[in-house]
DNA sequence: GTCTATACTGTGATAGAC
DNA sequence: GTCTATCACAGTATAGAC
């Protein structure tokens, strides 16, 4: 902690690498990246990376990790509160805000997923979205149940976090908070389980 | 052409190490996937790779350009036959025949489509995808209505391609003939516009 | 804390023997 | 057509000056 109470807003180096290293990681994906581009990005040395971060793969931790502490947070709270319609629809909003809160950290793991499975941080992820399939379907869901969870969950996250592949640039322009609720919309329309929709 | 009548259906190097490519692009990426590996993979030499190929880069093309292909076909069809809600139900079959037939090509181009900007053969595929978009989704439309469109589609393709890390191993284990069932059963829902359906 | 210098490994790609 | 040998280069990581 700084012993001058009025201290500049200057932000940490190993906060800025880190945010540096996260959109690398989310645009060009992890193997693609380097520790030199990283450094260059964030305008430090190569091995001013590896000082603050001990290997490449203790900087994916340190870019991604926090979001996962939240997605399992999120998680949590949902299987503790039960299955209610009314809770679906809580969930549902917390989770559109997540995703729009970390899109990088959500890209990257979502989209690179299973090609870096087996690193401890990838595998704390991927254990997170299996238990949220897992919570969210009931347990005899039908296959087509099970579809129309894994269109909506995977189809906002991808759109939210990777819209530029599939959206024009015009619509990235919305702000987020329409985005934000056309999203909660659709979301709500495919998990609700309240109205009678037909089984199949 | 061979001068044996009774060949034997033995597949080319060229096919092998082309297969083994698009096996490793898919599930380590591009970038993560050496030539070493894609050919201790398919039985041959890295020299061997280069011979058929004449770089990393033309292997990918000759990996995923097929599909590419067939989808810049489907989407042609489509915009010839203009947008009846019948048009878009023939469209919404034929393109999770496509998903379901090219799985791993789709898997890698929508995974890495933007980290491999650049690529020849990735910008036809973004191109394609971009189209896809205007052309299913009214000119008009709200952010809402392209909220469904993107959740569909992204949700149908991510669902499709990585489902892995959406659903557990039994739901991997479904027939492909129910999985397209309900696929096209969710879809239909989100996209066709010929019912009542309230705009927001 | 940040840098330069360096070690070592693995990459994509080429040349040439067979 | 397939291989071994080799190249130039980029990658992660370490050691040490300041």
């Amino acid at each position: 902690m700084p012993t001058d109470a009025s201290v500049p807003p200057r932000v940490r180096a190993s906060d800025e690498l880190r945010q540096a290293a996260l959109e690398q990681f989310a645009t060009v994906g992890f193997a693609a990246s380097s520790l030199q581009q990283i450094a260059d990005h964030a305008g430090y040395s190569k091995s001013s990376v590896l000082y603050h971060y001990a290997s490449k793969e203790a900087l994916l931790e340190a870019a991604i990790g926090p979001s996962i502490d939240r997605l399992e947070s999120l998680l949590g709270d949902f299987v503790a509160g039960g299955r209610s319609a009314a809770a679906q629809a809580v969930f549902i909003e917390r989770f559109v805000d997540f995703l729009l809160g970390n899109r990088l950290a959500v890209h990257t793991f979502v989209n690179q997923g299973q090609s870096l499975r087996g690193l401890p941080v990838i595998e704390r992820a991927n254990t997170a979205i299996r238990g949220l399939a897992d919570s969210i379907c009931a347990d005899d869901a039908s296959l087509a149940e099970q579809m129309r969870f894994g269109v909506a969950l995977a189809g906002a996250t991808y759109t939210l976090v990777a819209g530029a592949t599939f959206l024009d640039d015009d619509e990235q322009q919305f702000a987020d908070a329409d985005v934000r609720d056309a999203l909660i919309s659709v979301l709500s329309e495919l998990l609700l389980t309240a109205d009678g929709r037909p089984t199949r």
